[in-house]
DNA sequence: ATATCTGCAAAGACTTTGCATGAGA
DNA sequence: TCTCATGCAAAGTCTTTGCAGATAT
């Protein structure tokens, strides 16, 4: 592995479609490689300023949507008004999850558990579904909504 | 049922919650009753707009919150940056359903088949995710994303 | 009569865009 | 060198808030 890029050789990545490996870019990756929770555009800007304060908040939605758009990075929405990104990590369905939110405080859990049942059932629905209504069916999202253990005891 | 409140008794259900019945109210609900699609608030407000001109928006963004939190009305992000509503119809999981949404042109199809297998799924898996992670879970969102039709063939 | 609702305008929050400057290959 | 990337400021969207006047009960 080159030195100075992480893990994972983004450097090439990038090359290979096209585009150029900046500090911002690195810097994004890094932020987002190392988080234990799901940032906000804001959080990354924050993060990152401590080491690279040149880097502006427009830069890391332009990058956002970059790696978003190269399958890097997945955006969710949590229904907060704003969006978050998380690692995409790993080639199809490695590191599948799905997300558990506490509508109290707004916590959310990234859950693997059950996903073998899961995909045995999304499957089937996938191809109902494609078949009636003729979709394409290229992603899917689940989340459960409920009260942390914290909220429901308040 | 009484006259000139469209079906269900929505003027008693408000009273006994200590709203007041107004013609914005009914008005909302009456678009969204008639409604074929997720509607946006602007939508809303337009529909409205060539029977009850006098209605303005903040209104409906008003009244569409107090008819989420009252359960009639369920309010869905398809990830436009913009919410859509729906009635709820219906008590407990009636007309219960999921959505298929277009990532090509934004249509979004809303499919109650293979809610069977889906419910008993999703009922083990939040037995399990309670288990596990103390949630009490109260709710869930499962959206299917791909292309259309007429979108996979271009 | 009076507490609730409403419209308007303004503010707020997040995200995108225009454009001149700066930097990678 | 030459295109792509960036920062800044401004604009764009959707949504919420403040407040005086209107309305339902």
């Amino acid at each position: 592995m080159p030195r100075g890029f992480g893990r994972g050789n983004w450097h090439g990545r990038f090359r290979g479609c096209g585009y150029r490996w900046t500090i911002a870019r690195q810097s994004v990756l890094d932020v987002l490689g190392k988080a234990t929770r799901h940032l906000s555009a804001e959080d990354i800007y924050m993060q990152m300023h401590k080491v690279n304060p040149g880097v502006g908040l427009t830069t890391i939605y332009r990058t956002l949507e970059l790696l978003v758009q190269m399958g890097i990075v997945i955006k969710s929405d949590f229904g907060e008004g704003r969006a978050r990104y998380e690692m995409a990590e790993g080639p199809k369905g490695l590191n599948h999850h799905h997300h558990l939110i506490c509508t109290g405080c707004g916590k959310v859990i990234d859950y693997t558990d059950f996903i073998d049942d899961e995909v045995e059932l999304l499957q089937r629905t996938e191809k109902g579904l494609s078949k009636k209504y003729n979709f394409k069916i290229s992603n899917h999202l689940i989340q459960f909504y409920g009260l942390c253990q914290v909220c429901k005891n308040k």
